[in-house]
DNA sequence: TTTCAAATTTTACAGGCGTAAAATTTCTAC
DNA sequence: GTAGAAATTTTACGCCTGTAAAATTTGAAA
């Protein structure tokens, strides 16, 4: 079986005593030719091992089968995670994801951008640096390719699908207040609308319990979470500066830190008796669970996120109109009560 | 200076008075073009806003310009961080690169290496699943495309770089040794060449030293080291059947998942009185440092693996003759002491 | 067997750029 | 100012596939 190789849809005509406009038709959808027809090409396909040039297909076609996804930073277990569902949705509906990080840098995600954009996806699948984002290359990008926004809401794109914040801080908030001290909120420099998003409905959740708000914000950026939540920690425990013996985090990466910071201190965390410091974070990252204690935290709706932001791009493309109006979709978090709150 | 945008060469060749060659001897090499020509072009580029159309560049040379980076498991933080640096070599040598992850799946890897080779690439940086790969398949890939194969040594492609595992478990075996207790070896089924010569580096350095190995294989596969770490973990300690109270980790991530086992179990870990359990890992993960207690482990050196993949790759493709012989190249670890052992 | 719609083949052109060869212009050195 | 080399332009063809339109064949129902 191991013919010589064909190398082009032509030699393959010929080979397989095919026409190339029908080899053309059943490469652009096998169930536009007849069942006998796609059983002989197959045939033909695999004994000549013969596949389409990406790049002649793509240069004709006025819309291709990529799916473009960007993400801020790819190692964060969140977006991490995301990708693998999103890719994996992605290949089953017959098209071909790319994924691209800005390594937190903007720099970076306009690169990523501009190449996404030379390749003329169908469409694209983007979670923007948020404030580290150069708002206008964005935007640039989406007038010229059909996108949906999640996570980061940056008010770009055909729509956006992302957690409800208000609803999950309000519930670990309201947790944390019914079992204990009400909790001071932990942050750093938000990077992104959901950082912002997440202190007003903490303050605004304390309000409706008629507690004060304590917010902690440490002047750091960057995308080195878990380093700042042990860095700024260890001050904050030193300088004996904590308003609470709460903590809620702004996301469990900062926890992680913030956890690291206690314990090198020789602080029990935990709701138990003996017990010094709760600690409490936000998305239920991979690793919250192997935390020490594992970390009570408020998980995201990773699947519903990624599921349905990949249905909503789905439509767009097929409507082949762009939407009139920008949708956006709100999933809530669920409570994940462990040890650490 | 917001021009109505072109979108072909041609184009640009009439509004700008450039012949069309000359503008595509530039986007070849910018540097083939007198200054003053160069700057013409970068002019009215800039005012147009055109970009070259990727398909159509990559239809007839017959060297693309991209850089295939294929990675078992991109939210593994080793690999995460190995990309970062390889994609940030490679965009600064003028390449493109494209980033695949298998997802630890044999199809996924596959699926990538059959979608990147029909992207003609330069050259392809690859980190095979190792046990879980489908031979051929790589096998296959790297006849056709310059490849250099890191971490996992596979053997396939024009070269190998990674880590040297008996040394860099040599060292920590005899750290371990010389402040305690000997200890075991605590890994599952192995997924790839690197966790079988990490154990056998662990038993030949005991042997050298005089002690009886002792090696814990947990009966488990698959990408979930941590928490394959804390499940084994918890019942080994409540089997009570670990053969020595120092734990040397086949990986990190494992030692992640096992010290949070010892925590839940009320096991205090440390090389400090008082502390009945050492637990030493191996690589030096990005979160290896917010353990509780921080992780004693070796650092492979992440900076010098990607650098010298990236050069090694880059000499193949210049050179335009496959290598002769595959180059092996092995980079030592460095010892990290921290809390945990 | 006839009939007609559906599938396939034939023919032909388009897409945007690489690239080769010969003709022309521009620059550098004398 | 001029020769000679280097850069640029002109001209023309090729890459591999998409796709449209007309001609032909195929298949299944009547």
């Amino acid at each position: 079986m191991a013919t010589h190789r064909v190398k082009t849809m032509m030699e393959l005509a010929k080979v397989s005593g095919i026409s190339r406009p029908t080899l053309s038709k059943y490469f652009n959808d096998p169930d536009s030719v007849r069942v006998s027809m796609r059983q002989k090409i197959q045939t033909a396909v695999e004994k000549y091992d013969y596949r389409p040039n990406i790049f002649a297909i793509n240069q004709n076609r006025k819309l291709t089968k990529t799916i473009g996804i960007v993400v801020p930073y790819s190692s964060d277990p969140f977006f991490a995670e995301m990708v693998r569902m999103i890719e994996r949705r992605c290949i089953d509906a017959g098209f071909w994801p790319i994924v691209f990080s800005a390594h937190g840098q903007q720099e970076l995600e306009n690169y990523a951008l501009a190449t996404l954009q030379s390749l003329r996806p169908a469409g694209a699948l983007i979670a923007p640096l948020g404030r580290g984002s150069d708002f206008e290359s964005v935007e640039r990008f989406t007038k010229d390719v059909p996108t949906i926004v999640f996570d980061s809401n940056v008010a770009v794109g055909q729509g956006f699908v992302g957690s409800n914040n208000r609803q999950s801080i309000g519930l670990i908030v309201n947790y944390l207040c019914r079992t204990g001290e009400p909790p001071c909120f932990f942050e750093m420099a938000p990077v992104n609308p959901n950082a912002n998003k997440r202190r007003d409905a903490y303050v605004r959740t304390m309000e409706e319990l008629g507690h004060e708000p304590m917010v902690v914000q440490v002047n750091r950026s960057g995308w080195g979470f878990e380093e700042i939540g042990l860095t700024e920690g260890n001050r904050l425990i030193a300088e004996r500066s904590l308003p609470s013996e709460t903590i809620l985090c702004s996301n469990d990466r900062l926890a992680v830190g913030l956890i690291a910071a206690a314990y090198q201190n020789g602080i029990q965390v935990g709701f138990k008796e003996g017990c010094s410091l709760r600690i409490a974070g936000h998305d239920d990252h991979p690793w919250s669970q192997f935390t020490c204690p594992p970390l009570t935290t408020v998980a995201q709706d990773y699947h519903a996120i990624a599921e349905h932001s990949v249905e909503l791009l789905f439509d767009i493309i097929n409507a082949k109109a762009p939407a009139k109006e920008r949708t956006e979709v709100l999933f809530e978090g669920t409570l994940v009560m462990r040890e650490s709150a």
